[in-house]
DNA sequence: CTTAAAATGTGATCTACATCACTTTAAAAC
DNA sequence: GTTTTAAAGTGATGTAGATCACATTTTAAG
């Protein structure tokens, strides 16, 4: 059976087998459980995750103490804090785990080197990239445009698995409204 | 005089004269007047834009008739639809200009013949790729996070010259408030 | 199994901001 | 310079969604 990475890249790029197997030389593999930190708030990001098994969220706690989520993480996603990774700054938000989950991780270096010796692996980054900014870009349109039940029924359609999986003050978190509110949005 | 173009790359990369004469040869340039269109909604956007001179917005129009603005661009930013651009799709949006402009463009063609030719372009658009992600990111939290008001000064302090060049109202649809609400934002 | 701790729902009230309506001011266009 | 059009300010009123308070259900922990 193919390993979830190599069909992951293999849908921006093809590989073969030892390809392949470089590829993942150039990862670790770790395992969390649930309610662990991946990144605190502060910490200098030196890695970019790759979710195997699990679910993680990407947030952070405002002054008033309250929790706003700029990511959810599932299988076959990647996560990671882009700002503190790229800039080697203090991160300002916290990942964790929503649930028990198993992660492959890349440091930078190793994305340095990897991509330097196979120069395909550019493509894939490159493309991965402005995909994450196209999300964004969809999510700031929606933010500046939809009502909070519209922004709801959006991220239904999108990723109903989501609602199974997280606490709902977490979806209400992510789409920046109340939980009371988010509660109400049903009927 | 150098090239305002080169010192913009070169904040990133470091490059030869003929290095540079060989990176703008990949580039045309236009001239466009205050209220025409850069791109239109609907067309599939084949270039990419550097703002030589002159101030241009990318917006797009809801379903109630309302302006929502994504980006300004001043004086050395890039602007074009990243969506219709990378994934040749219908744009959603618009871009035209606030004020006579002055521009370069780069179409995917060339930029993908510059960047084979002279591979180290390949760091060059994969930082700014990071920045804008990193931007938005940021705005995301900030429309998540602050109030209007603070969404106002946080613009008012990064970008004071905008409010010098673009009507308030633009403003208002950049920070996802009503005109009337920004107006009341200083008193 | 029992107890503690989250998660969720729901009413009552409050408030930031939107909308509507109209006036004033400034900038284009002729 | 005069007219037209767009920008900006401001009051009155409406409303989506926040906040507070408490009850109920579900999940986790001892």
């Amino acid at each position: 059976m193919t390993h979830p990475l190599r069909k992951h890249i293999e849908e921006i790029i093809h590989l073969t087998d030892e390809e392949f197997e470089f590829i993942l030389s150039h990862f670790e593999q770790i395992k969390k459980r649930k309610h662990q930190y991946l990144v605190q708030e502060g910490d200098i990001v030196k890695k970019e995750f790759w979710i195997i098994k699990g679910c993680l969220k990407s947030s952070f706690i405002d002054n008033e103490g309250k929790e706003h989520i700029l990511q959810f993480g599932m299988e076959n996603w990647w996560i990671t804090d882009y700002e503190s990774f790229v800039n080697q700054t203090a991160s300002k938000i916290s990942i964790d785990c929503i649930e028990d989950s198993e992660l492959l991780y890349i440091t930078a270096e190793n994305r340095d080197a990897l991509t330097a010796k196979m120069h395909k692996m550019e493509r894939f980054w490159a493309k991965k990239s402005k995909y994450g900014r196209i999300a964004l870009q969809n999510r700031v349109l929606s933010l500046l445009q939809n009502s909070a039940k519209e922004r709801y029924d959006v991220l239904l359609n999108q990723y109903p698995q989501l609602f199974q999986r997280v606490p709902k003050k977490m979806i209400a978190a992510y789409l920046g409204v109340s939980r009371e509110t988010l509660s109400r949005l049903n009927s």
